[in-house]
DNA sequence: ACAAAAGTGTTCTCGTTACACCCATGT
DNA sequence: ACATGGGTGTAACGAGAACACTTTTGT
């Protein structure tokens, strides 16, 4: 089966990044390592590649054995190669990240992964480069939604405006004007009113929306324009 | 060496996507193959990836070894697993694109690899998975040229504001008003200004122009807005 | 009645676009 | 003289930002 002679042969791994949002905060989900080395250490989640196995198919099986999500928003982020990375033994590594509704995370299933949801502000120590892989992510998770509305992707199928908003203003760091902000999210015209309001968060209440799917799909690559002067935010 | 038992190893391969411009068309540098299988057929220049060496010194070593080129403008693009990819043997590669002056090539070097400029309108077929690799490519550059000015990677040193002109016209298929281009380009004043002209394009002659390296540096990350109504461009 | 968040209306400003027109020069 | 591309001036337009103010409802 080898036949190209003479060359180096790697391990390949599939790290995922997995954001999620509780409705005030940004959060990643991380794995305790039960093996050694780095026991006891937290991680983020990750498997060999497997043969016959291609690298998205891959991610989907790590993401679906932590969180028993399946069809959920993942992207390639890049690969990380350097030769030290793991001390054990060279592995390459393709990272991804992935956006869930938190929600819709089942926590049984991570029982046996020792798995916690972090804020992004205070996370502990992680093992090999996965730090510098966390940020790398959250970079590419600002640069990307400061241009395409995944974020909608981190929030359950009814969300109200200032829900939309609070997650933004999480990813930036940063305060938006609500009524500019709500005007620039509906002049896209990918949400649909419902007739329910959210009672939680106000007296007034605020209208519950759905993202309109086919018109979601349709412009999903069409740049948007939900941050104020975004140049100014060093993506 | 090896600790992590029962995993498969792979071979990593690094592939480059190497962008020129010669003043009127975009071009890109591909190698005709001179082993088997597919001996004859065009194909992206790559090498594998070696011991202790990362991704992005075995992508410089490929591209020096090819064009003679160092110092180059190059980005990991990503990785593509599918297990099928080379008929000879399961390998991961990882692509980079770069952008040179193509003026700067040196054909001498590359007489080793039987290399040749193609006009991205019109390039041969090529071996494996490397033409969908050099499509993402074609759409990643019009991508991050829309918002960060890389494209000046392609330009020899001195140049004047119709050829950068051209080259967006080229990239983005499309014509931009003269008058107002001029403009915005200078507006970022990344542009320094030169007391000569160049004749060659018209009766008139164009100031060249270098780049402001230091303004360029800083300025990279930020956003800019040289093409009109980007989201018309399906990206 | 009041507080507090949601959301509408309106004005100002500045960047983009479109296009008339002038400039420089080789033939 | 005139054709050709390079470049400036300018007016109309529209999107974004700032902010006063109204709406809704729980307490």
């Amino acid at each position: 089966m080898n036949r190209y002679p003479g060359e180096t042969r790697t391990l390949i791994a599939v790290d995922c990044i997995i954001f999620g949002f509780d409705g005030s905060d940004i959060k990643l989900l991380l794995i305790q390592r039960g093996l050694k080395p780095e026991k006891g250490k937290w991680s983020l989640m990750g498997g060999f590649l497997q043969p016959n196995e291609d690298l998205q198919q891959a991610a989907d099986r790590i993401l679906k054995k932590l969180t028993g999500l399946e069809g959920v928003y993942m992207e390639q982020m890049r690969a990380f190669g350097d030769p030290q990375r793991d001390p054990v033994e060279r592995t390459l590594s393709v990272a991804y990240f992935a956006l869930i509704d938190i929600h819709r995370y089942e926590k049984q299933l991570s029982a046996d992964y020792h798995a916690e949801w972090f804020h992004v502000k205070s996370m502990p120590e992680l093992i090999f480069d996965h730090k510098e892989m966390v940020e790398i992510a959250k970079k590419q998770l600002r640069y990307k939604a400061s241009l395409h509305p995944i974020l909608f992707e981190l929030l359950p199928p009814r969300f109200t405006i200032p829900q939309l908003q609070m997650l933004y203003e999480g990813i930036y760091d940063t305060n938006f004007d609500n009524r500019n902000f709500s005007r620039k999210v509906l002049s896209t015209e990918l949400l649909v009113k419902q007739k329910e309001k959210d009672k939680s968060g106000s007296k007034k209440g605020a209208y519950f929306y759905r993202l309109d799917k086919r018109k979601y799909k349709a412009n999903f690559h069409a740049f948007l324009n939900f941050i104020p002067n975004p140049d100014k935010l060093l993506l």
